[in-house]
DNA sequence: CTCCTATCCTGCGAGC
DNA sequence: TGCTCGCAGGATAGGA
């Protein structure tokens, strides 16, 4: 579930659990590898260090010292928590122990997150191809448009590749191409200036207003605190195939594209 | 290049 | 009720 918005909501949590900077005492995996092996040896030499600060970086948390960072994914089921001593539960794979008892528990049932070190964001493998921050000035509706100049790809599909755009997943995809009333099978070298323009000023709105809202929740994911976000609440079109359009009333269609459920009004989108 | 499938896993809801 | 099946927020690799 986590996409851009989650993993912010997250990101806010984890800085405000750890704004005193706490010293990081001790390390636990409980296994050797999430999608991919944990490098042990590699993050237990950030035992001993202070978090400084919580970035993310499309749908990567870095937690950040002064040697490096941490780094975290949390897949389709990631969740962290601020957790008692006693608290363990299936599928919990990390605890961070920090000085003054603080804990945090890393569970992923499906163990799709990722868990290793940083140590220049410019070179490592999984953060050096990754396009502009959706939120940032950088993602513009002339830098979308440029980007998408040739491409016969589905729009959909060029709105989740990450070296496009990052943090867009499924669900905000779907709904960022419904409020800017644009086809998901549409060809990406189709889209005029104008709608590359509206499509952008979409997709920071409803990330923002997700942000704000605390995120989705649909299954698993949840804030530090355990709580639950809102924007599933305001879903117009994601899992709504065969329900009404809230706009115009006709059904909402779904099509499998690009691998990924994808759901869209045939009235509203052009 | 584009698109499709498979893969990594567990859990859950639908349908029989 | 209990079983199997298909699908789920992500990311990547490989092949047609």
């Amino acid at each position: 579930m986590p996409e851009l918005a989650e993993v912010e909501v997250v990101r806010q949590d984890l800085e405000k659990i750890l704004s005193h900077q706490p010293k990081l005492l001790k390390v636990e995996l409980m296994r050797a590898d999430l999608r991919e092996p944990m490098p042990a040896a590699e993050i237990q030499k950030f035992v001993g260090l202070k978090i400084e600060r919580v970035e993310r970086r499309a749908k990567y948390l870095l937690l950040w010292t002064e040697k490096g960072a941490l780094l975290s994914h949390l897949g389709m089921t990631g969740t962290w928590r601020e957790a008692p001593p006693e608290d363990r539960r299936l599928h919990d794979h990390i605890y961070l122990h920090f000085e003054g008892g603080l804990r945090l528990a890393f569970r992923d049932p499906r163990r799709f997150g990722v868990f290793g070190v940083v140590y220049d964001v410019r070179t490592h493998k999984s953060l050096r191809h990754l396009g502009p921050e959706p939120l940032s000035g950088e993602f513009t509706g002339e830098s979308l448009w440029r980007s998408l100049r040739g491409k016969s790809i589905a729009l959909k599909a060029a709105v989740m590749d990450q070296k496009i755009v990052v943090g867009v997943g499924n669900i905000y995809a779907n709904e960022a191409l419904f409020a800017a009333k644009i086809k998901p099978q549409k060809k990406s070298s189709a889209l005029t200036r104008e709608q590359a323009k509206a499509l952008v000023s979409q997709i920071k709105k409803i990330l923002k207003k997700a942000i704000r809202e605390g995120g989705s929740s649909i299954s698993d994911f949840a804030h530090a605190s355990g709580d639950s976000g809102k924007f599933q609440n305001s879903f117009q079109v994601y899992d709504r195939a065969g329900e009404k359009c809230r706009v115009c009333k006709a059904p909402i269609k779904s099509a499998v594209l690009g691998g990924r459920s994808t759901y869209w009004c045939p009235r509203c989108q052009k």
